[in-house]
DNA sequence: CGCCATTTTGACACCGGTTACCTAAATTAT
DNA sequence: ATAATTTAGGTAACCGGTGTCAAAATGGCG
């Protein structure tokens, strides 16, 4: 009993008594419009349960009202964080939330997205890290008259089409907290080569060293790529050094955990023989024993943010906001270092 | 130089001097059309890069290209592979994945459901667990004409909507993997009760149990809640035991990682002192150390079939497909008890 | 009461496709 | 050669909304 196809504006406005256009102005909430024939044809939309046909606006509107996420970031945790986001931002409005991942290896990501905004003409887009980093497809979303927000440690100092977070300054409070801790050898996991906040992130990690007065020992930077192996792997090696670091700063979570793993196994006791600090505060983080201390990433404000920039022009608040906090969160993986 | 708004239909018809109607044809690979035609059209679509509004022929068609995934489902890891899955179902055709997710606590999840399929109308929809096992959500469906096919373990005997996976099967093959290799006392956490998957999987756990002679044990049986600290708790009290099983099995990894960690932290050796199989076979459980030994749930594998099943009525071996395979995956959590 | 300004409402074309129906040309049958 | 049938393509209405602009209704004021 699936009932008669759907009342539609014709249906309401013969019955209601009025034009289209009228039905129209109420549904628009249009203020021109005398008190009584809006309840009057606001009665009869309850009476009959009519709503408004999406595609038929679209078409008239030549717009919808489809915010897509484009990606190609292979993170469970991190993906699921910033639909999150998207969709607090997108909430109590028409919007909805579309994915389009793309595969980050094909050597035509740029076709591939310029054919489905093309195709699918979403009102707007979020591109989240690494995607974000391409200032093709930026380019790209510009010319197709696409509006678009380029979520990550873009560093671009234009206000409209980025939210980002101040990675380096979070780095840099997180090693200097290892600093005032007493450690002097710290070793850093960085992050897969050519993005951008991995390099901010090392970058906060120099800043540290240099204004506490230390400087970078080479020999305790280790190549990642934020893969929990690329941790085992790092965090192995550094602990197999004659002498070894105190102390590891890791680029994301993950890797942190990997060396932690890796530490426990040559027989370390951490925090006590090593301290650990790791980036993004994934949930793991706060369930490893012991529990990682880290630097919280905020994706799902960044989110958040980015979609309300998208649909929400009249939200200065959130228009002119672009940079969020990445902060300190003190678990229990730092201690000072063992006296040798 | 966003260039002038897009060609139309109309624009292919003038400039290639045929009619609308057979631009619509070529476009839609109509047979009654003579070759020359066709090709001359397809030249002017190339030419002036014609790409046909989605918005408009959703109008007229009456249907529009969107598939909506919809949960409540808080897991990170299972959100991303459904994801997965759906899109790798929808890849090559002309469909969208759009997400929706629903607040489990919220008491009107049916009426958000419902305000969701009849403002948005998608093409059709996939219930993931456990929203997939709420049977009003399923006739919401039906009485709105909304295609639907239910992801989980529901284990309801009709193919067209439904895709399971044999968690109970699974399950009593795990189970008795751990009794062939000469376990007698097998816990088992539980998973949070009211729904099918954990009920399965209970199931087959006393399956394996009976067809081997033994008999449950109520005092090994632990509830928990798929999270990672119930799984710790759960893993705590059963090594506490006097005595204490030589085996567990977790109706999922986050809660066999808990164990684990439980049982390490009082100082427990594994796999020699417990052995731990989990369910999911989520990346983590090939990561965590030793790796843990799981059930391949075929998470991707389901939802790329549920995706077939909405939008290629004519994959007659997708939609016979109804039950897929759980496997069990050896690795280094299971050895035989060790002698007391 | 009549006139003008203002508010409220409607007629109609249009958004960019598709369907139903029709016509003219080409082919086949008689 | 003519009628019957097939094939190729066109016409017009329609899907369900919105924009424009003008008409109708209302109200204030002399």
């Amino acid at each position: 009993m699936a009932s008669d196809s759907k009342p539609t504006i014709n249906d309401v406005a013969r019955i209601a008594e009025v034009s289209k256009k009228t039905v129209s102005r109420v549904i628009n909430k249009s203020p021109l419009l005398s008190e009584k024939t809006r309840e009057r044809v606001e009665q009869v939309i309850a009476d009959i349960g009519y709503v408004p046909n999406p595609q038929a606006r679209a078409l008239a509107l030549r717009r919808n009202f489809v915010i897509a996420a484009i990606h190609d970031n292979p993170n469970a945790q991190f993906l699921v964080n910033v639909q999150q986001g998207i969709l607090e931002g997108l909430a109590g409005s028409d919007f909805n939330l579309m994915v389009k991942p793309v595969d980050r290896n094909s050597p035509n990501i740029t076709d591939d997205i310029r054919d489905f905004l093309v195709r699918q003409r979403p009102y707007g887009v979020v591109l989240l890290p690494p995607v974000s980093e391409n200032d093709e497809i930026a380019r790209l979303c510009d010319d197709l008259g696409c509006r678009y927000v380029r979520m990550g440690s873009v560093r671009l100092d234009e206000a409209e089409h980025t939210v980002s977070s101040n990675d380096r300054e979070a780095v840099c409070e997180a090693v200097s907290y290892l600093i005032e801790k007493g450690h002097q050898r710290i070793a850093i996991i960085e992050g897969p080569k050519g993005f951008t906040s991995p390099q901010e992130r090392r970058a906060g990690f120099e800043e540290a060293l240099h204004s506490a007065g230390l400087k970078l020992d080479e020999a305790l930077v280790r190549p990642g790529s934020y893969t929990f192996e690329s941790g085992v792997a790092a965090g192995q090696s550094l602990v197999e050094m004659a002498d070894r670091p105190t102390a590891i700063f890791a680029c994301n979570d993950e890797m942190a955990i990997g060396a932690m793993i890796a530490a426990r196994r040559s027989g370390l006791l951490i925090p006590e023989d090593l301290s650990i600090v790791g980036f993004d505060d994934t949930p793991l983080s706060s369930h490893v024993w012991p529990s990682l201390t880290t630097v919280h990433w905020p994706i799902v404000d960044m989110a958040r943010t980015a979609a309300l920039k998208l649909i929400a022009p009249d939200d200065v608040e959130a228009n002119a906001r672009w940079l969020l906090p990445s902060v300190l969160i003190e678990r229990s993986s730092v201690v000072p270092p063992a006296a040798r």
